[in-house]
DNA sequence: GCGTATTTGTACGTATGTATG
DNA sequence: TCATACATACGTACAAATACG
């Protein structure tokens, strides 16, 4: 399965072929009994002594391979009588600290994300039109009023920058496509964990954070009133100056350089 | 983090804050401690002894936490003297594992990723131009060069199909934007463990192939003189050629659907 | 080429906390 | 409230793989 790629020359890949873990391969059959089954979250799978009789292998092993699957966001272990692993929800968190960790290894930089971000917030916000419930239209008011709130304190601005992104995966949670959905999750925390150091400091997002709040209730309104073509106008415009913004700041400094260097950039 | 997402009403989720695992702490300071120290892949980590000591806890404890890392592609844990836990490259493939999970439980058709696969491969087509190199230009060739000529058996065919997809990701991975190239690999990573079955069907893909292999050697001619406006447009058409060809075979189906029914379709 | 030391991989036993009924 | 069933965590032991003399 695509084996050809990032093959740039420097990177020799040491793959000397290791032959797979015994968890591993148990892990491989758990999974693939999963989607076989067609199993969907909450339901239970045999507990471990049971899969240890399954698969012939010890409790470390199992659990090993257990637990492969719980980080890939697949199951969750509960504890208790009727306990044991049963089939989680989405997983999206877990694909979301995924592509985390990549752009930390290859030094990605705002211009990389919003490259990909402006194309999938545009298009998020065309599919949601007409969508949205009024349940998730009150919740982007309240994000809206929350972010547009005066915060006197630290940790208040930064509930504010948080509301702000909050906004973003709220709508866009309302798309049709999950695969949307789950992109602008993913990117909106990659950037908020990048800035979050920066995010309590009024000089650096002040008069921006007012910007933000403004494109928000205009873009909500757009898709109220069904205008998909007018909020997806709006979002690119939005996502045009939140680029600007972030290249002022930052340049062309990698997600790490920017969470990890001090705050005091003029 | 954006915890209020994929609230669709009929999800309560049953996340009663369970306190978070030893291991999953003990994962979270090792995490920390790679990207603090700014390790680069092939760096190596503390053993699995020295671990112990330094965070107090047993064996199985600091197992796990490695597992976890493991599994995210982070870190890689090799036997012997001088072995111990090295810092991984990339984690492509896990970031692809990742979200091939969460499109199984999100049932996503052909429709949503085609929806994100036109935007991106567009986009990163546009971006290779003028970054790719003799080297590449040859492994282009050649996998057209392989999807081109005629193959007699079924695994053949199915070798046909690899490197059509193959030669999306070989091109992708000459962007300079590596999120447009990971993207690229998860998409075509996707489709490809999801019409594995089919692929080596000529009756569903014959006439099909030969389109495409038109497709990418126009594709290749236009990145090679510098026009990326065509190269680009050349690339929706594939696109939206290829779309049209699976949803018409395919229809609404979720990728498990495709993957797990039988190969009998009209 | 071969033994040996080092480090992970696998296995088993036991104690403890916690949720269910 | 109590008993039960399960995951969590610790300790120990041995097997397998690898680098190095």
């Amino acid at each position: 399965m695509a084996v050809g790629s990032m093959k740039q020359g420097r990177k020799p890949a040491p793959r000397p072929a290791r032959p797979p873990k015994r968890s591993a391969v148990v892990a491989g059959q758990i999974r693939a009994s999963i989607i076989v089954q067609r199993l969907r979250p909450g339901d239970a799978l045999p507990i471990e002594r049971d899969m240890i009789a399954a698969y012939g292998v010890s409790r470390a092993t199992i659990r090993e391979a257990l637990r492969e699957l719980e980080v890939q966001g697949l199951i969750q272990l509960r504890t208790g009588p009727k306990g044991g692993p049963v089939v989680a929800a989405s997983g999206a968190r877990e694909a979301i600290q995924s592509i985390r960790n990549f752009c930390y290894f290859e030094a990605a930089t705002i211009q990389d994300i919003y490259e990909l971000r402006t194309m999938i917030e545009v298009q998020a916000t065309r599919s949601v039109v007409g969508h949205v419930d009024a349940a998730t239209f009150a919740e982007l008011a309240e994000l809206i009023e929350i972010s547009a709130r005066s915060a006197g304190d630290a940790q208040g601005r930064r509930r504010q920058r948080e509301a702000e992104f909050a906004f973003h995966t709220v709508l866009a949670a309302a798309s049709p496509n999950p695969l949307l959905s789950l992109m602008v999750e993913v990117l909106a925390g990659l950037l908020v964990s990048a800035t979050a150091r920066d995010s309590a400091d009024h000089r650096l997002h002040g008069a921006w954070s007012e910007e933000n709040c403004g494109f928000h209730g205009r873009i909500v309104e757009a898709v109220r009133v069904g205008d998909g073509d007018r909020a997806a106008a709006l979002m690119r415009d939005h996502m045009e100056n939140a680029h600007r913004h972030l290249q002022l700041i930052y340049g062309n400094l990698t997600l790490e350089d920017i969470a990890l260097s001090p705050r005091d950039r003029p």
